[in-house]
DNA sequence: TTTAGGG
DNA sequence: CCCTAAA
């Protein structure tokens, strides 16, 4: 069946075929989970601000717990057998400088070529090829000085603000891990002293009192800032439609937009030059083309070519290799692209909010050279406007028009290169290759074939069932019940560790709810089950030896500390449930 | 919703 | 990480 009649705009969804992450699992009947936190954070919201947060204290004032006459310490050696010559007597948790990341992620924009009557100005794949590997380089080098001098935390994490990340860098003892998402991009700081306070009143933070012999018993109070919580992104499932998902709940605004130009659309000519910045300009003239005088009768492909993620920071240590680097870039644009998404259009950069006026009507014809069709991706409002995503689809906000505007010039002249705007760099993403996160058409069955083999592709699907213009974000609930995601697989950082231990120790192990609540609470993409569960393995890491531990090694110190807690909570609840059980 | 454990 | 029985 030809879709003559119609024009391809719809898009049913989209399709990532699969996952940077090797270590990603795809399970057999991963299914669109349903969200669990009400916390959900629009997608794109950049994490602009950092509030001061507490990690709850042990007021300093006396436990009330009679164990905590006893050193944890000698709880270890008495019951671990494990010579731990201490380090002055306290329990505080080892210092760690090293530097994390956080991670903004900003507008995406997406670049997509129109086509008309199957003539497709993107037919050459190499279009498509620029990928990190070519690009990766100029990002590591123009990179290189803001960067560089982040070290000690592997993982390529992602950095909204260089000052307030160095500033919130400096602690030790106390910490509490903050992120400023949920699911991608997050940060992590130990802050201690009260005097690396950054700013914004400390939330209300619930003090929780305990006896743990491992609850220090200084800094009563810590100030510790926290960024404030942005983003809720789900990743992207491999091989999973999303035509039908997208949670409602969420968001506030945040505001990816993409972009796109389609403006001029040339013919497809058997020789468009090669290059990407080259094929653009060949693909820009595409839209003009004039296939048939009577415009109703041609269908209007478009090629999203790729999707640009402006101003992402990815912040990662010189030492990092390409493949982490990768992999960073590619969680966060997973993030970014993984959830509440919706498309709106553009042309000749307003956006055309009606969706029930047909192409023509709008001014969106073949005949038309002059347009510029664009197209963004951004975050669903769906506080405000449910799912109503046929309706009016929710557009960049008065503050982000301007920067899409410009992005989206930025993208149509930079096209295929590495874009380092005024004040951010910009990293874009293009095609095949691991890691990389292209977006391939798909409106044409042959459209994708060059690509999809070779490319992890984030394939657009055609929308065959759709009227004009209706956008259908892919949605998580609706339809299949069974549609749930597995969520990206985030290796704790020594950093969170830490957090983790150090939390656990004066808490103990069966109130993760409060562990999580005190030192992860700004972590969204960390549960308490989360928690239970890292314990759980670290308790494991600890007991088998160094060589069949995988992963960021874990300091020594650390699993010590992890045993030791571990056995005094696991002997602490002996005593409980033999006095009331 | 949390815990606690197995998968 | 996921899934769930229990609480």
């Amino acid at each position: 069946m030809v879709l003559q009649k119609r024009l391809n705009y719809g898009f049913n969804g989209f399709q990532v075929p699969s996952v940077p992450t090797a270590s990603r699992s795809v399970r057999g009947k991963g299914t669109i989970r349903k969200k669990r936190d009400n916390s959900q954070i629009q997608a794109f919201e950049i994490l602009a601000s950092v509030a001061g947060n507490f990690l709850q204290e042990n007021d300093g004032s006396v436990l009330d717990n009679p164990a905590s006459a006893k050193d944890p310490r000698d709880f270890v050696d008495l019951n671990m057998k494990h010579k731990q010559e201490d380090e002055g007597g306290s329990f505080k948790g080892t210092l760690f400088e090293n530097g994390t990341c956080g991670g903004v992620a900003s507008p995406c924009v997406t670049d997509l070529q129109v086509e008309h009557d199957n003539q497709r100005v993107m037919g050459d794949s190499s279009l498509l090829g620029n990928h990190l590997e070519g690009q990766g380089q100029n990002v590591l080098e123009r990179e290189d000085e803001r960067v560089a001098h982040i070290k000690g935390n592997s993982d390529g994490l992602i950095v909204p603000d260089r000052r307030n990340r160095d500033s919130l860098l400096s602690g030790s003892a106390g910490r509490k891990l903050v992120n400023n998402d949920d699911d991608e991009n997050f940060v992590m700081f130990p802050q201690t002293s009260s005097r690396n306070k950054i700013s914004g009143p400390p939330p209300d933070m619930p003090k929780l009192k305990d006896a743990s012999p491992f609850t220090s018993d200084e800094n009563n109070s810590r100030d510790s800032s926290v960024l404030e919580d942005s983003q809720r992104m789900y990743p992207f499932k491999k091989r999973k439609f999303f035509n039908q998902t997208s949670s409602s709940a969420s968001d506030r605004g945040s505001h990816c937009q993409g972009i796109f130009d389609s403006s001029d659309t040339r013919v497809n000519g058997p020789n468009h030059g090669a290059g990407a910045s080259q094929a653009i300009e060949e693909s820009s003239s595409m839209a003009g083309q004039r296939v048939h005088p009577g415009s109703k009768d041609c269908n209007v492909k478009l090629s999203i070519k790729s999707f640009k993620v402006p101003e992402l920071f990815i912040d990662i240590p010189e030492t990092a290799t390409i493949g982490s680097l990768k992999r960073s870039v590619m969680e966060a644009v997973t993030a970014v692209l993984g959830d509440e998404l919706h498309v709106g259009i553009l042309l000749q950069g307003k956006k055309v909010r009606d969706d029930s006026k047909t192409l023509i009507q709008t001014g969106i014809s073949q005949d038309d050279k002059r347009h510029r069709l664009g197209f963004m991706l951004e975050p669903r409002h769906s506080q405000k406007s449910p799912p109503s995503y046929n309706k009016e689809p929710c557009f960049l906000t008065t503050g982000s028009r301007q920067k899409l505007s410009r992005q989206s010039t930025s993208v149509m002249l930079q096209q295929g290169t590495y874009n380092v705007s005024q004040e951010r760099s910009l990293i874009k993403i293009e095609s095949c290759a691991e890691s990389d996160l292209n977006v391939a058409s798909s409106l044409t069955d042959t459209s994708a074939n060059n690509n999809s083999s070779k490319c992890r592709t984030l394939v657009a699907v055609p929308n065959i069932n759709m009227g004009p213009l209706a956008v259908v974000p892919y949605r998580r609930k609706s339809g299949n019940p069974d549609f749930s995601q597995r969520r990206i697989r985030r290796p704790f950082s020594v950093l969170e560790v830490e957090a983790l231990v150090q939390t656990v120790e004066k808490l103990g192990t069966g109130r993760w709810r409060d562990v999580k609540q005190c030192a992860f609470d700004n972590a969204k993409h960390r549960t308490y089950v989360d928690l239970k569960d890292k314990w759980k393995t670290l308790v494991h890491t600890a007991r088998i030896s160094p060589q069949q531990r995988r992963g960021e090694p874990v300091p020594q110190e650390l699993l010590d500390r992890v045993l030791a807690a571990h056995a005094y909570w696991s002997q602490q609840q002996c005593k409980h449930q033999l006095k009331a059980p």
